[in-house]
DNA sequence: AATTTTATTATGCAGTTGCATAAATTTATG
DNA sequence: CATAAATTTATGCAACTGCATAATAAAATT
């Protein structure tokens, strides 16, 4: 191949970079981490590779971010924000009935876009950070704030709605947060044991699975 | 403090390495690892930090490793099996009831040295590197295999023999398996969800919730 | 159209990293 | 005790890292 056609080359420098706006280009940035730490590992991550799999310069990351740390952490915020939004759609439905609703949160949350390779490699590499980091250690007890308010709700509505038909006895506010402590780290186990396991077939059972447990720990038909 | 002093000291060089027996050094050097790694992170443990860990200089680590990975390769693998080794020695009496060596294994997977602030951030450490390295994959599943094994033993030996008390209806091997997973699973989640609280009242309630939704799980008091 | 602001690149630097290599030191062996 | 073998240090290097800084380019403002 000639040398020479490289002098003709009327710089195509800037294919992607024509400037967006601030917001947007951020944006990327954050998506190029996620992209980056998923296939690199946090290791593997650096500003150089991250600007690449965005298509810049790395000298962009400084201008958008003030360090790289911080970028990390907006990219984690952004990680567990997602997760915490598709077991949120699953409750979206008000009208049915809290052991539905119930059902089809912890349904979501042993089923794609959540047990994903991606997203679970992604929780993996960013997991290690908050047990150094304070910030970091922070937005993950936020999140996790956020998950066990929801599933404490979800868990005590269909409770009592069930309560209601059967007349049970009732429950204490303990129990209540022991349930759902049981439930999350039950969907949690799962979720990382299910990751490890390459064969699709583990994937339909893993609902299934998680579905069954969650019957007996509450008490109640969860199954369908 | 007189800088003098520091002339007059007659070279205190190898205060430890005095030339161990390869074995015995090599020894040192994982536990540095370990170590280094739990206090600070997979990404603070160079080469350099782990020997200053360990007492030495940093080429003595090519000398007893073939590389840097070889030696964080040992280390998980030393990692895995002290877990192993913890939750073995709690069912290692084999004249109690089968039930009561499902409770220990349980409770000793939910205590101290598990669960311990130590063991589950050098656990997180790892983890990320099993989704890149293939080695390092399969020296979790090998572990992981390990574990599942027994406690398949340990559930199919208490179920059979509270069969045999209750005259309760018969379990198919896959039951064995799913009750194996969901028991795997819970305990997993509890004993990291349990590593973020920082109160240590939370590590009593652990113990007491794993029991308590094991034995809901098991459809067998596990709790006494 | 001129100029100011904003976004992007280019370049480089000081510190770190894993590792190679040779020298030194200690132990074992004859 | 001499020599060889095993262990440990010392030194350095090439690659990489995050970040600073100045130069460019594009958009916004006037």
């Amino acid at each position: 191949m000639p040398k020479l056609q490289k002098l003709k080359q009327q710089r195509p420098k800037q294919l992607k970079p024509k400037r967006e706006k601030s917001e947007i280009r951020k944006d990327e940035l954050i998506e190029a981490t996620l992209e980056c730490i998923a296939c690199e590992g946090l290791q593997g991550a650096t500003v150089r590779k991250v600007a690449e799999y965005a298509g810049v310069t790395n000298g962009l990351i400084r201008f958008h971010f003030g360090s790289k740390d911080e970028m990390i952490q907006v990219a984690y915020q952004r990680l567990l924000e997602g997760i915490f939004q598709s077991s949120l759609t699953a409750v979206a439905d008000d009208k049915s009935p809290p052991r539905q609703r119930l059902r089809q949160f912890l349904k979501a949350n042993l089923s794609p876009p959540i047990v994903t390779a991606k997203t679970v490699v992604l929780w993996a590499n960013f997991l290690p950070l908050t047990y150094k980091d304070k910030q970091m250690a922070f937005i993950r007890r936020a999140a996790n704030a956020k998950t066990t308010a929801l599933f404490e709700d979800l868990i005590e509505a269909a409770l009592s709605s069930e309560r209601k038909i059967r007349s049970d006895k009732g429950f204490s506010e303990q129990e209540y947060r022991h349930l759902a402590v049981k439930l999350n780290s039950l969907i949690d186990g799962l979720w990382l044991e299910g990751s490890m396991a390459e064969n699709s077939s583990y994937k339909k059972e893993l609902v299934e699975i998680g579905l069954d447990a969650a019957s007996d720990l509450m008490a109640m038909n969860l199954r369908e």
